[in-house]
DNA sequence: AATGAATGAGCATTCATTCAT
DNA sequence: GATGAATGAATGCTCATTCAT
């Protein structure tokens, strides 16, 4: 039996990649570079990904993949809407605030590099819990009657932006607390009926 | 006369790298097409732009004072808080869906590329009337009293994805007006003191 | 038995060297392609065929001693030197034409690969009794006094040209026939004392 | 005005080319060692040629024209087929033996290359003077009436045959000039009708 | 002996920038 | 100033070969 393709190597590119890519952004990072960082040849690196693109999208997918595993797991603790969507925003501003190499990598290959659909798709399918706690919300009118999917981006984004803001101002525990009350406090009475 | 000609082809160079960034992403995008494209030779766009680097700076700072003009025109048309928001968020909105293009690359150079400081400082400026209508009304109890850096940043990123969000509904009149609407009274239900 | 497996290795390698190579030329065919062909691990090829070089002159020797044996087996029915050689002409044209894949491997490898030494004398043994005969018949006033090894080169030529005339007109029967007895007579006159 | 493309850079690229490909093959030549042969940067190579293969398409296409000029120059002084084929026989052989780098280069692309359509055409464009002058002997009965795509064929093939024959021999002119004879002898009593 | 992961030199091509004209 | 040819470092990826298992 030959050298079989290791787990832990291929987890090593992708923690390679992630930090380069967090450095430098993955626009203006070679592939020789992540080899480097791993610790692998060159040439290593195309055995675990067929091409650099493959590894974007997988670092991407695998960076989604932690963010739902985390946002899911204790989701169904809660009954009410307001403390699904609670714990959903706590542990994802948290996250991203304790994980602000992820979460930059993540964000930016999100917005600047073409995903491919199949991935994308992928990459939305955990969510799904929550949006549909958000309908049936709507249904019973305790949040309005605006479309879903805005809801999602609303929610997307503004925990987005709030990350980056605590993380601009150093992410003190007390600022992470501070704004992750803020930040949901502003986006469930902006949604709520009244 | 000669001066008039140098500064058409500054603005030609500008406008056609915008036209090229929108279309395939600036990090993919040679020098050489934004010249050929621009109508000139190769090296002269480096006689009005050092680097790539400072063509990019300039487009976003270039956008961003567009944007700026058009924002802050009326805004004193208005005397309430409400009414001056309202003004900047229905024309930013409405800017960005009928300027894709330009849409687009200011939104990708601003969350993919590391611009000068000096710019991101200059690209602020313009909205720093906005900065000071909103310190004002949390000053008289009208929005709640939260950090105003927040809640900028916070009404820059919603204004983002409500025009992406029109941007792929097809960008009809109809919704425009529609997510103008909503968009606002999210933010602003969010906000406001009660 | 084991001796058996072997060999069949080394054969297995061999046919899918000539399948590939006459698919996708020889200098486009990665040795991971001959392995997956023959069914076998990308190293095993290695302790069959020390390298690259080896396999291919290895395949050309292969295919040469397989046109040597069909050639020289018959050869001896014949007692004119125009019988031999009429019989040598129509077998090889044939064969070329029927095995139009081994045809192109040795044409290939032949016009465009640099040769060991040693292998370029390995391939031309066989075919010594034809000069041989063409030596008697020129004692004889036979055929006309031109160096035989002009004459071998010649009929060699003329063979290739000729099967590569029949393919590209299809191969048919009646192609080759016809074929057949027009090269070997341009050749015969050509060459016949008178 | 900016430097102009010289034609001097262009012809250099190509000798360079055909140096070394004719010392190495081109399946084995990187464009680097051309560049280097050429006395140019790397980069340059690609303002002459898009890619390697136009190169290599190139470098056919100019030896061919060079074969072409000089066969087709005086053989209208000739009035007979004996005397114009005798006359481009000689003349190919001559400029084979004299100029065995050329002449090695074209025999390798055109047997193992697979060049574009169009060059292949163009390619065989300045020799269709040849064949006319053959129908026409058939159609006067002159040489029998055999296909003039086969005749065609067996010309070439056994013109470069001969000429590799002499190159072998060490191109002395005695060697030339009889192998010229012998060779063309055989070719002219193959086919002629008697 | 067989396997196939690992290696890293090698390659065609691109592109920001320079500079002779 | 304008031009565009020249430059050469940089890049993603391939592949013959090795060697740990």
């Amino acid at each position: 039996m030959a050298r079989q393709k290791v787990q832990d190597k291929e987890k090593a590119i992708l923690d390679a990649a992630i930090t380069v890519f967090a450095e430098r952004g993955f626009w203006d990072t070679p592939t020789s570079l992540i080899s480097k960082t791993a610790g692998i040849a060159d040439g290593t690196l195309f055995t675990y990904f067929k091409t650099k693109d493959d590894l974007i999208n997988e670092v991407y997918l695998e960076i989604k993949r932690e963010i739902a595993d985390l946002l899911m797991k204790g989701i169904n603790d809660y009954t009410t809407t307001h403390g699904k969507m609670r714990h959903v925003w706590n542990y994802y501003i948290a996250w991203g605030v304790r994980n602000p190499i992820k979460f930059n990598v993540i964000t930016q290959i999100g917005t600047s590099y073409p995903l491919s659909d199949e991935v994308k798709v992928q990459a939305m399918e955990p969510f799904a819990e929550i949006e549909r706690t958000a309908k049936a919300s709507i249904a019973q009118g305790e949040i309005q009657d605006y479309p879903v999917e805005y809801l999602a981006a609303l929610m997307d984004s503004q925990s987005v932006l709030t990350v980056r803001f605590i993380s601009a101002l150093g992410s003190s525990d007390a600022d992470l607390a501070k704004y992750q009350q803020i930040g949901f406090d502003i986006l469930w009475n902006g949604v709520v009926a009244r």
